[in-house]
DNA sequence: CTACATGCAAATAATTTGCATTAGC
DNA sequence: GCTAATGCAAATTATTTGCATGTAG
């Protein structure tokens, strides 16, 4: 399936689906969870496939462009990514500590927005809300 | 009042509230709105005063520890802060038609991040809420 | 066979840091 | 006077880019 929008995309473009490109989609869709360009990298280079960190970053703003795949967060090292197709819509938190970062849905935001958006006469299509802090781990490390 | 409250901060740390801080400090409080560590370091080279970059990071790291100054968010060119003393948080939407940014407050996401964060047992500071889509004035000329 | 993509290494850009010198307290 | 802060330039880190070569369509 995602196979198939990638392919779709690039194509639109004139680009070309090269097997580096599908090595990285492949990667991403291999799991769940949160990754940053390097661990991606070493994830590749792992499974025995050779794709540069150049094409790694530069596959990745393709898919982001595609919509396949998501900005979760910048953080103090880097960016931080995760798959968007498939997936249903959550929110998270980021800990300023260690770097955590913890999913959650609340059905209560998605209506906060339509009732925000009301008000404020805006046609809203998506948010994101972060919320930092510190995570309980960190919490209880500090005391 | 902020200058009471960094002298104290400073002072109970052990450490010396040098002009170069006291500058730092003075820039950030005599306008409103967001600003970059760059922008920062230019306003007060600008206002007759010598402080170099790597002072300017320094303070601004302290600034943040004090809770005095608070880091809205890391954009593709780094960092952007704003002042927190004695400003009420907002939040924005931002239209992706024409790239207008609303502000917005809205005591239910202060209330809704409390009740979020005590569900994961997260010791939350701050949250950052973006809303996208079209803006009124957008929606009014697709019509 | 003709763009476009790749790998590499060098370039960027924001921020941090080591060190000799200066200055609060 | 002791200790921390400054300025500078070099280091660091994540990411991007130029270019010669490889390869998909």
């Amino acid at each position: 399936m995602e196979n198939k929008i990638f392919r779709n995309f690039i194509l639109n473009k004139g680009l070309k689906l090269t097997k580096e490109r599908s090595a990285v989609l492949k990667e991403i869709f291999s799991f769940r969870g949160h990754f940053d360009p390097e661990q991606l990298f070493m994830r590749i280079k792992d499974s025995g496939i050779k794709a540069s960190r150049a094409s790694v970053y530069r596959t990745l703003n393709l898919l982001v462009e595609s919509g396949l795949v998501g900005k979760v967060a910048r953080t103090e090292k880097g960016n931080v990514y995760e798959q968007t197709f498939g997936h249903e819509h959550h929110d998270h938190m980021i800990c300023d500590r260690c770097g955590a970062i913890i999913e959650f849905c609340s059905q209560k935001i998605e209506n906060l927005q339509v009732e925000l958006c009301k008000k404020n006469r805006f046609e809203g299509t998506s948010h994101t809300l972060v919320i930092r802090g510190i995570c309980k781990r960190c919490k209880k490390a500090k005391q």
